[in-house]
DNA sequence: ATGCCTAAGCCCCTTAGA
């Protein structure tokens, strides 16, 4: 089954990408970041008719992830993370859903920026960051098949930029960044890309700006952390990165995983 | 050193993104 993190930057404006997307891949699950609408103004018809149950944690204007399951309707599990009662932005959402092998459990993430660093995103960018960490640590002793997808705005080695020097200075890559990006998977995490792609990359994201994707000038930031029963399973994974050069598209490339029918002994 | 481009709110500029 195929499982995929796409930051959508609007939803919106990314409708026609995402219905193209659905219909063409089929993917099973799909984590949705910068959904940029309410719950109340997010395209929910043209989903389910596409054959996708789905549940919502918007925000007006900027934020919000949702988690979108082919054929049923993921159950909500917890939605926002504790541990911050004045953090008002969208950025988790965390479902069950059904599989041949068994229930699985996925959460989308929009971690924050950070930028400008230093300054008060990047502070919030690294508490969020443990109060992710946390709820991780609750996940893994469940024990279960888990996989945690998003953008998680880390570049987690150098490999995985087009140039190290010119985001040497950006949040994305910095030590306190990358510490806790590792912190998290020290907990027993599995970088899925990481491993199915040990010399770097693939790319995830490429800025609009600066002809960057003429250039192929990306890196990778979007990332699906598996749990060890969810890592057993691992089939595949890669970047679906022709939407990227396609008429209004997002900034990000849908990101996937394959995980196999079976549970392996 | 700066802006490069895009989405959305609000309404044609500002905020935010990475």
């Amino acid at each position: 089954m195929k499982i995929v993190t796409y930051n959508v930057n609007g939803i919106k404006a990314r409708l026609p990408r995402l219905l193209e997307y659905l219909a063409e891949e089929r993917p099973d699950v799909v984590c949705l970041q910068e959904i940029k609408s309410t719950d109340e103004t997010v395209p929910a018809a043209e989903i389910r008719e596409a054959g996708y149950g789905a549940i919502w944690h918007g925000q007006k204007g900027f934020n919000g992830v949702a988690v979108l399951a082919r054929g049923q309707d993921p159950v909500e599990r917890l939605r926002g993370l504790p541990g911050e009662p004045e953090d008002d932005h969208s950025r988790y959402l965390e479902a069950a859903v059904e599989t041949p092998a068994g229930p699985l459990t996925v959460a989308s993430i929009y971690l924050p920026n950070g930028n400008p660093r230093p300054g008060p995103k990047f502070d919030y960018k690294l508490r969020w960051f443990e109060r992710l960490a946390d709820r991780a640590r609750d996940l893994l002793a469940e024990e279960g098949a888990t996989v945690l997808a998003g953008d998680y705005n880390v570049i987690p080695r150098d490999a995985d930029t087009f140039s190290v020097r010119a985001m040497a200075q950006d949040a994305l890559m910095q030590p306190e960044s990358r510490g806790a990006y590792r912190r998290l998977l020290a907990q027993g995490w599995t970088d899925a890309l990481a491993t199915r792609h040990p010399a770097g990359g693939p790319w995830t994201f490429w800025d609009y700006q600066a002809n960057s994707w003429p250039q192929d000038h990306g890196f990778r930031i979007d990332h699906l952390l598996l749990s060890p029963p969810a890592a057993d399973r691992l089939t595949g994974a890669g970047v679906d990165r022709d939407y990227r050069g396609r008429e209004k598209a997002s900034d990000h490339a849908p990101t996937w995983i394959e995980l196999g029918m079976t549970l392996s002994s």
